[in-house]
DNA sequence: CATGCGTGGAT
DNA sequence: TATCCAAGCAT
């Protein structure tokens, strides 16, 4: 190769997935500038002392899909429940439980739990330093593997999150669809040409921080970005139009009729869920699902319990009996029908829970399943509600308790 | 790769 | 009220 040859190799423009990359002296710029902007503006966070693994694994494992302000007192609770590796890994799954109720995506720390496990029997229990050996463990994906790495022990690893995306795409002007799982490997490449080789913790941090407070979502002002500079979609005008986003489907409506059923000492009838799925192992009132009533049309005009007609409820009424017999072995008086309607939206589902009142006879035979308790209120407190129970009780204590 | 998996806050 | 989210991962 000739003199000349080499030097038109040289200046020929490195593209990432056809996304052209800065030449290194813009690249140096860039993070000396963002990683100035961090050290002033980073927000002092508990999971920010210091560059523990476990601390950081726990605060990244509650941050996913979840907002800062949510997960402060949990991640504080955890801690101080769940201090080591050690503890995590031996914790009582309803204790474990218990520290998460309300976070949601409960799977996220039954995970946890067994990539602690995982850690004392395969790693001595400590968290291993190879990205390759971390994203092993259970519920560690790509983006958290990343953070870890970056974060506790130093290494230039991507850990791109929709914040990174978002900046990313504005920065570079990124058309890929940033919902499309299969486009995460575009910004993981420009990432790995960007990222600062001597603070990759802190670099991706200030991406974060740079995503939730000034590149956000929505109200988004480029020009008071440290980085305006180096932002093509700013300096072309063109960012309003980054990120490509497309949308979420539409929660889909089920109906169900929520039993709140009291026996005789006072005790109201809990049921626990299945262990895989939706709430996995949480307990709930029983729920029956009502169908939808469909037209010769073949149009649904709802549930029975919705038509609110006398006749139909009746009926409900009976078909609800039917199911708490067969299925509860029980026979109350249903003393409410229905009271209050209770709605729950989920990612993928919304619920509409009609809820009913019983009581059961004192001189009735009881022959209730292994997976529901007899449980007092002033006991509720040690099982694990999700969102929709504890919607129904108030909904039951403001009916009857005021 | 599309879907399942929670919740509370902002607009 | 309806919609969109907020530091994703397992299957």
């Amino acid at each position: 190769m000739t003199q000349i040859e080499s030097n038109v190799t040289e200046k020929k423009q490195k593209l990432i997935f056809d996304i052209p990359m800065w030449p290194q002296e813009k690249i140096e710029r860039f993070r000396e500038t963002l990683l100035s902007w961090y050290d002033l503006e980073k927000r002092e966070l508990p999971w920010r002392k210091n560059n523990d693994p476990y601390r950081i694994w726990v605060s990244e494992i509650m941050l996913q899909q979840t907002r800062v302000d949510t997960v402060i007192p949990y991640y504080l609770n955890f801690m101080k429940t769940f201090p080591t590796i050690k503890g995590l890994a031996d914790a009582n799954e309803d204790v474990l439980l218990k520290a998460w109720e309300g976070l949601g995506y409960y799977s996220r720390v039954r995970n946890m739990q067994t990539a602690a496990q995982q850690i004392m029997e395969n790693y001595d229990g400590k968290m291993p330093v190879d990205p390759k050996e971390i994203i092993k463990l259970k519920g560690i994906g790509p983006y958290t593997a990343g953070a870890i790495a970056s974060m506790a022990f130093g290494l230039p690893e991507p850990a791109v999150d929709g914040n990174v995306m978002r900046v990313l795409s504005r920065l570079f002007e990124i058309d890929a669809d940033i919902a499309k799982p299969g486009n995460r490997k575009i910004f993981e490449g420009i990432m790995r040409e960007l990222i600062d080789p001597y603070k990759p913790g802190d670099f991706n941090q200030a991406f974060m921080d740079l995503g939730s407070s000034i590149c956000t979502p929505k109200n988004y002002h480029p020009e008071s970005s440290p980085i305006k500079e180096f932002n093509q979609s700013y300096l072309k005008g063109t960012w309003d139009k980054f990120p490509v986003k497309s949308k979420k489907k539409k929660a889909k409506p089920v109906y169900y009729v929520g039993a709140i059923i009291k026996n005789s000492t006072g005790a109201f009838l809990l049921e626990k869920r299945p262990m895989q799925g939706l709430l996995a192992n949480m307990w709930t009132f029983p729920l029956i699902e009502e169908e939808l009533v469909i037209q010769e049309t073949g149009i649904a005009i709802g549930t029975l319990t919705q038509l609110k007609d006398e006749e139909l409820t009746e009926k409900v009424m009976k078909n609800v009996m039917l199911e708490l017999g067969s299925k509860y072995g029980i026979r109350p008086t249903l003393m409410e029908a229905p009271f209050e309607e209770v709605q729950h939206i989920f990612s993928h589902l919304k619920w509409f829970v009609a809820v009913y009142y019983g009581q059961i006879r004192v001189e009735e035979p009881i022959n209730i399943p292994e997976n529901c308790y007899w449980v007092e209120p002033s006991d509720f407190d040690q099982y694990v509600f999700p969102g929709p129970q504890t919607k129904m009780w108030q909904s039951y204590l403001s009916k009857f308790k005021k």
